[in-house]
DNA sequence: CCAAAAGTGTTGTGGTTACACCCATGA
DNA sequence: TCATGGGTGTAACCACAACACTTTTGG
């Protein structure tokens, strides 16, 4: 094949965790000389003969060392031919979530170069991954009103009040607690624990469990929430 | 940079338009030395200096001369390292939709190496081209719950019986003509026009029109369609 | 007057919304 | 006993599904 091109071919990940009833996204400090010391998403170039999943998953590791519980493609970006100022890069971005019990907490102390960061204290971030970054928000409140995504960020036994809270945090509006409650009961992919969680101060809450079976059951009907 | 790759980066395209009531995708007839003479997606190498929408169009006015009505990021294949028997190649998919009034009827002549298929009717296809196919019409059938993409198939002017006659062939299954009606004429964004076509029997029908200002409109709160 | 396609309403049902009070615990 | 958060039911309303006959034209 005669063709030479001149273009490189790089992924980036945008990993969502939620913690502290806030959605957070996975921030990497730069070293090299380009965008020096400044946050950017985690990411890389792609090896010759590296599926591009695989790439993802290998900068994640090396650079942060989470592991993801789901990844999808988001986009890719190379529209803008001068988005990386050293070279032409065309970079696929993924869309990630971490389950919370998950989360290592990288990065609160100022030794590691990678952080969580809360999604509304936000820094300046390199190249155009700022922009990334908020087509990936938007595809996460687009998901959430036909995933229960609340389960791929939430710990695997959790309080019914704090996947409410998810998505009045996600959705950015108040929901009404007992209609939210009846209809993710109506899906019956919940399950109730027999385990309790008491909190500093108020009625002690059930647990409640994801059964993984019911819900891809349905996924493959495709379910549709409204809230 | 110190980084080398050895990795193309190609862009193909997925193009439906909705011809005597059935849905057909436009492919080209290959002539280079791999899958010669083999039926394959609308597509080929990026430029150095070229946004990847532009590669696209650029692609499609050389190899077929249609111009589409709306266009979109599909998905990146990168996952399989030899998708190309050649080199390693990496393609970002695309997504169109033309208006049947604007399709130039290439290729039903054997001369021309461009030919609509319909999509029940389609030849084997080189590379991973049927498999991208696949996710395109499989994002088809989504699109078509939330947004009313018959408009970017039909042409400007059209009888509902034809619309629904879209939804029937897309959806495979069958639409109550009156609840159908009744669901698009809610919405708004469809004009009647004075204008009436007859058919070579039975009642003359009204012409409708699909009024873009209201569409937009809704499109930004959302729009959903069950049926 | 027959064939062909266009056009048109009503009713039952099930899901969504709106809304406010009691319960269990720790301090 | 108070503060805090957890847990629950009902009624009005609206959207969707099911369903069949009449109208207009050409042959």
């Amino acid at each position: 094949m005669p063709i030479r091109q001149n273009i490189l071919i790089a992924v980036d990940a945008v990993v969502f965790g939620y913690m502290n009833a806030n959605l957070h996204v996975l921030l990497v400090k730069r070293k090299g000389s380009t965008f020096h010391k400044e946050w950017a998403l985690v990411g890389g170039f792609v090896l010759d003969d590296e599926p591009l999943t695989t790439a993802v998953k290998r900068e994640l590791k090396e650079e942060t060392g989470v592991q993801l519980d789901y990844l999808e493609q988001l986009f890719t970006f190379g529209d803008t031919v001068d988005r990386d100022p050293r070279s032409r890069v065309i970079s696929v971005a993924y869309f990630g979530l971490i389950n919370s019990s998950k989360i290592v907490p990288i990065g609160d102390t100022d030794a590691m170069d990678a952080k969580w960061y809360p999604v509304n204290e936000l820094p300046d971030l390199a190249f155009d991954h700022s922009e990334i970054l908020n087509s990936a928000l938007d595809r996460l409140r687009a998901k959430l009103t036909y995933q229960p995504i609340g389960f791929d960020l939430l710990p695997n036994e959790f309080l019914f009040s704090e996947l409410e809270q998810l998505y009045v945090t996600l959705l950015g509006k108040d929901i009404d607690r007992r209609n939210f409650r009846k209809k993710i009961m109506s899906f019956g992919f919940l399950e109730e624990t027999s385990l309790f969680k008491q909190k500093k101060s108020g009625r002690p809450a059930k647990l409640f469990r994801f059964n993984d079976l019911k819900y891809r059951e349905l996924e493959s009907k495709g379910i549709y929430f409204d809230l």
